[in-house]
DNA sequence: GCCGTTTTCGGCCCGACTGTTTTCAGTCG
């Protein structure tokens, strides 16, 4: 979608003049771009139909904004910023990535070292050069060298919202320009890993030339890597590697297990399979001895064919699910469908950008039975946290349009766990809520003990139902808070609390592994959206999937109760 | 560069925290 290059040029735009040490502006682009990532519709539909106007209707976007997007939209860049991007003397986009650089110590590094990509920032701290600049010091260089190595490691890798917009616009884009079959993707974004490093997709097509052609020639690819009959690899603009095979029909099933991997799952798999006397590879299942074919079309029927039940793609990982399968003991996993409501949204009473009404009703579109609005709470002043007074007001808001709407809505609240472990708001204000979500939003680097008696005392007290985001890692920027995870949710266990699973592409927290880890203690979760605006109630869909990943049935996932069998738990 | 029933000019989320300093700059959320 050209939304999100637009937005990427903005924010690049913003990071050159914060390094310029311009003011404002950068703000006002970041702004922009924001808002422009928020959007419903293509940006490019919104000018087509309603012109410059329509541009300047959206919020943050001004006369000479719209004039840089209609510029792009039109040539495909902006002259004001390709100069920009000339005249500056760094690459910004790597370095400002990492975690304790901002504009100002980026600007030193530039200038007084040259260290222009974190390659070079990475040596001249090994060469400890950069401890001596004014403004820096020992345990700069460490934090420094601690965060180019996560950088490094999750560098490679996109995250998972991100992959799957990309997969589904060349879906979109395939179906429109091509006579194809089927178009599918696989691999570990199928499997919804919570980062994704190539993205995999097959085709069955009936003019296998005339597809490739159309898929090497996508407005939105910047090199070509392969072109052939049957496999093509593209690098689209984001430097994100695709791949599209031509399948023959009868080989799809086959083809669509085999892609989908796990690795380990198919070692597993192909094991098996060999112990029945088959032989398994993309192309089909066959009789070792005969070399005949006996499945191939379906994926489905090649796991009947070795005796197991069919292995939902989020369960390939090789942790037991094929001989769990074998015993025909898989648990029914939680599925979008079952989910009735969302348990964690903002509105523009704290940080969100759409009203309450407005996500009350989107909330009506989905067909969810309730939702839980839980803004900010007063000790969270960046993102516009609520006082006693602003939350009172926002009850009567939600009384006034409560009988207007079908979809239930929840008074709630997110609130900050502070230091000792209590919440922000006193009891009385809490009691006056019908849900409360527990988070903590500070002192990241507390120690162990520190962070787990924190959150411990936090879920003693009887007004918080559900823990949120509770590792707190951010991927690719924040590692889980340093915490004694067995201790918490044996409380959350002991406490019959809640804990989130929260759904936002850069937090997916609880993670696959701990929602196993967290399942063994009996607890009960919650798959949120912690939505800042109404287009992120869709990041519901990567929270499912790892709630599934983590082997959750409907059971375990209070959102897919009742409204009535909610609200008597949220009591208890 | 955006925005306005407190403004068409003068504001723009701002407090906590960390690590550097020796009273504060830079970064984060």
């Amino acid at each position: 979608m050209i939304n999100r290059e637009i937005a990427d040029i903005l924010y690049e735009a913003a990071d050159i003049l914060e390094l310029n040490e311009v003011e404002w502006k950068p703000r006002a682009y970041r702004k922009a771009a924001r808002k422009i990532e928020d959007l419903n519709e293509d940006i490019s539909n919104i000018y087509r139909d309603r012109g410059k106007k329509g541009l300047e209707e959206i919020p943050g976007i001004g006369s000479r904004i719209a004039d840089h997007i209609i510029e792009y939209l039109e040539t495909g860049e902006v002259g004001k910023f390709e100069k920009l991007k000339e005249k500056s003397p760094v690459k910004t986009g790597e370095l400002v990535e990492i975690r304790g650089l901002g504009p100002k110590k980026v600007k030193k590094l530039v200038e007084q070292l040259n260290i222009k990509t974190v390659s070079d920032l990475r040596e001249a701290v090994e060469q400890h050069q950069i401890k001596n600049l004014t403004g820096f010091g020992e345990k700069t260089e460490k934090n420094i060298l601690k965060s180019i190595g996560m950088f490094e490691k999750s560098h490679d890798r996109m995250q998972l919202g991100k992959a799957m917009n990309l997969a589904e616009d060349v879906i979109t884009y395939m179906k429109e320009h091509s006579d194809l079959e089927k178009i599918d993707y696989a691999g570990s974004l199928r499997r919804m890993k919570e980062t994704i490093g190539d993205i995999d997709m097959l085709v069955i097509a009936s003019d296998p030339d005339r597809t490739m052609n159309t898929f090497v020639s996508m407005e939105n690819v910047e090199r070509v890597e392969s072109r052939g009959v049957t496999r093509s690899t593209v690098i689209l603009k984001g430097g994100i590697h695709v791949d599209l095979r031509v399948v023959p029909a009868e080989s799809y099933g086959a083809a669509m297990q085999y892609f989908t991997g796990s690795k380990d799952h198919n070692i597993a798999l192909r094991d098996l399979a060999i112990s029945k006397g088959y032989k398994l590879s993309e192309y089909g299942l066959f009789g070792k001895v005969s070399q005949e074919k006996v499945e191939g079309e379906s994926e489905q029927g090649i796991y009947e064919r070795l005796g197991l039940q069919y292995i939902p793609p989020e369960l390939r990982e090789n942790r037991g699910e094929v001989d769990i399968a074998r015993q025909n003991s898989l648990p029914e996993l939680v599925t979008l469908n079952d989910i009735k409501g969302d348990l964690h949204i903002h509105t523009t009473f704290s940080e969100g950008s759409d009203s309450l009404e407005d996500v009350v009703r989107a909330a009506e579109d989905m067909s969810y039975e309730y939702i839980a609005i839980t803004d900010h709470s007063r000790s969270r002043r960046i993102s516009k946290g609520m006082e006693i007074e602003e939350l009172k007001l926002q009850w009567e808001e939600i009384d006034r349009i409560s009988g207007e709407y079908d979809v239930k809505i929840l008074k709630g609240a997110e609130v900050d766990i502070l230091k000792d472990g209590s919440l922000d708001y006193p009891d009385e204000v809490l009691g006056g809520l019908d849900i409360v979500v527990g988070s903590v939003h500070s002192g990241f680097e507390s120690a162990k003990e520190e962070m787990t008696e924190r959150i411990v005392a936090a879920l003693e007290n009887k007004y918080l139902n559900i823990l949120g985001h509770p590792s707190g890692r951010l991927i690719g920027k924040r590692e889980p808070y340093n915490a004694d995870f067995d201790m918490i949710f044996e409380t959350v266990a002991d406490k019959e609390k809640i804990l989130e699973i929260n759904s936002h592409p850069e937090r997916l927290d609880l993670n696959d592994k701990l929602i196993l880890q967290a399942k063994m203690f009996g607890v009960k979760f919650s798959i949120n959206t912690d939505s800042h605006s109404v287009p992120n109630l869709d990041f519901m869909r990567f929270g499912v999937g790892q709630a599934r990943r983590g082997w959750l049935t409907k059971d375990d996932v209070v959102n897919t109760f009742s409204y009535n069998s909610l609200k008597k738990m949220l009591k208890a």
